[in-house]
DNA sequence: CTGAAAGCGCTTACAG
DNA sequence: CTGAAAGCGCTTACAG
């Protein structure tokens, strides 16, 4: 690589002559003759300034990182952070930004790894679903000096957070809403994992609509659980036990799961049990995995996660810019994908 | 971000010195107490280097970048790009490496952009399947001075050319013989991409096998395609119009397809054509793309895509650290997989 | 309109 | 055993 120097030499200039046209700094006041003499040089030369260098004189890195914290083995097949990548990845490369990709087995190891985001190599950080219940927001909020980043799949409150996200609120509500106008008055919620934000509020959403409709709320139909089938079989178990016998008529006639996995995992559970979908029970999911809730007719709330990590990527771009200020929010309105698996209450 | 500075002041040394301390370089030639003191101001301040000032200093950057060309919209789902950067990143992620992507629309714009790859934000390469036809290896291994790299996916010959990939010929020989053990005489080849290296490699096994089992090579039942589904459609096709009426005899019992995703559009053609598989036409593949080869019952040759990345990963950081030369190959060693789609040739 | 100088935060011979 | 100095390749006030 060649360096400024050999440019300066070459153009017959110094070097901060050859840096000032090359950046289009001082633009106007550099003779014509001399910007073309430095650029015929710098062009003849082969010449590429070195990024680092740049960054350490302080200029922008043209690099973004992604955090993202798994321990499976493949993240490129993790229904999230697969296509939210991709959606990232899509940008960036239009854009021509380098992406830094920072895997951690988990939120513990990024909050221990937050200062090797911060040494130099990045303009900005995207942060691919932070735990609600973990430090690392907090942390790196209070950094200085202060490193530009966004929340994917994340929107919880908190000055100055920028979030991209479903707005699960709205896809809550939406999907307990939907239910409620078949005529079900006994809705389980299905939740997933406790330290999502999107637990919370898409849990919220449920209590709206069931207060919006004047029907009571009822903590006995209310299941914890976590984003997976797994999740949705266990609880179908768990329900089926609870209203069972003198019980049995208190059995919800609809389930709200929190996630299209879980609700996969309810509707094996509820065939094992014979318990008939839809007639005796409805079903609905969010996502819209759709290869698969086609396949099996699950109604679902659709999200479009590539699509949030596209957003989330021209969000922080603009951050790192500073054309958009922290704080600035991007809710993806959800969809109702209607299909099959609900159906009017049956009388 | 605490610089080095400050650990001096609050340790009484020179910058020097702590920079020797952290970096445990002239380890014996500094007094325990000095050191001591060292890495005590530093822990109390939270000191962390600056990785572009220690590149730019000459360190290693302890990055890598993986340089990849496609034009789909997603790189996640791609059958090979997905697994083989799941391997590469799985072992960085253990070897604590940043991993910077380049992701390039084509290799025309990987050719544009090398100067940004040897910039200094990375240590070394790993291009994933460049393709034969293309300048950009040779370009980057004159390139001055000389950024480290490994072809993932590509084994050309090539004097000082690192590669990982597939034992092609094996392969390619491995599928040929399997279907010559069966009884087989007249075997079509539905190859893949012209401008891949394993294209040939696996023809070249082919013709090999042929040789060795004293079987003629007929050129006419040689198909040239692509490594897409499509591609064994159209190549059925092309080969039923070829052998009708009076040349009916002609055709092949078996085809060797070079990729599964050939083969599974050879099976769905077959049927069309009401072809009988395997009795009328045996069919092998190369990959095991295993749930769909699984459910199509498809004989292949099996190759671990994610362990190729994890080797390539591995060999890129022993090149990077300069523990292994340039030249190094690591070809994975193929493996027949038997399924129902190949039977003994009917009398 | 252009250049000399200082500085970004490190490391590494070289002195002492 | 430790420090002062030069250098990595840039950019940016500041002079002139």
């Amino acid at each position: 690589m060649a360096s400024i120097r050999e440019v300066a030499a070459e153009a017959k200039v110094s070097p901060g002559t050859v840096s000032k046209v090359l950046n289009e700094r001082g633009n106007a006041s550099i003779s014509r003759a001399t910007q073309a003499r430095v650029r015929e040089a710098a062009e003849r030369i082969g010449y590429h300034p070195s990024s680092i260098a740049r960054g350490l004189a302080g200029m922008r890195m043209n690099a973004i990182g992604v955090v993202m914290a798994y321990d499976e083995e493949s993240l490129t097949s993790d229904p999230y952070l697969g296509p939210c990548l991709d959606g990232l990845l899509s940008i960036y490369k239009q854009e021509r930004q380098k992406v830094t990709l920072f895997l951690e087995q988990n939120w513990d190891a990024a909050l221990q790894n937050i200062p090797f985001y911060g040494d130099g190599h990045c303009d900005g950080l995207a942060l691919i679903i932070p735990r609600t219940t973990h430090p690392i927001v907090d942390t790196l909020r209070s950094q200085r000096p202060h490193l530009p980043f966004v929340l994917v799949g994340d929107s919880r409150e908190g000055e100055g957070l920028t979030c991209i996200d479903l707005d699960n609120v709205s896809a809550g509500r939406m999907a307990t809403e939907h239910l409620i106008s078949l005529g079900h008055r006994r809705i389980a919620a299905f939740q997933g994992n406790a330290d999502f934000c999107s637990n919370d509020q898409r849990f919220k959403g449920y209590r709206d609509a069931l207060a919006s409709a004047g029907l009571p709320y009822d903590p006995e139909i209310v299941y914890p659980g976590v984003y997976f089938a797994e999740s949705g079989v266990e609880n179908v178990r768990r329900m089926q036990k609870q209203f069972t016998g003198d019980n049995r008529s208190g059995r919800p006639s609809a389930i709200f799961c929190f996630s299209d996995s879980i609700a996969f995992g309810a509707l094996e559970a509820l065939r094992k049990y014979d318990i008939h979908m839809p007639t005796e029970i409805s079903v609905i999911g969010i996502d819209d995995l759709t290869t698969t809730a086609q396949q099996r007719g699950l109604t679902t709330i659709r999200q479009s996660v590539r699509s949030i990590g596209q957003r989330a990527a021209i969000a922080l771009l603009g951050l790192a810019r500073g054309e958009i200020t922290p704080g600035f929010r991007d809710l993806q309105l959800p969809e109702l994908v209607l299909r099959s698996s609900t159906v009017a209450l049956q009388q």
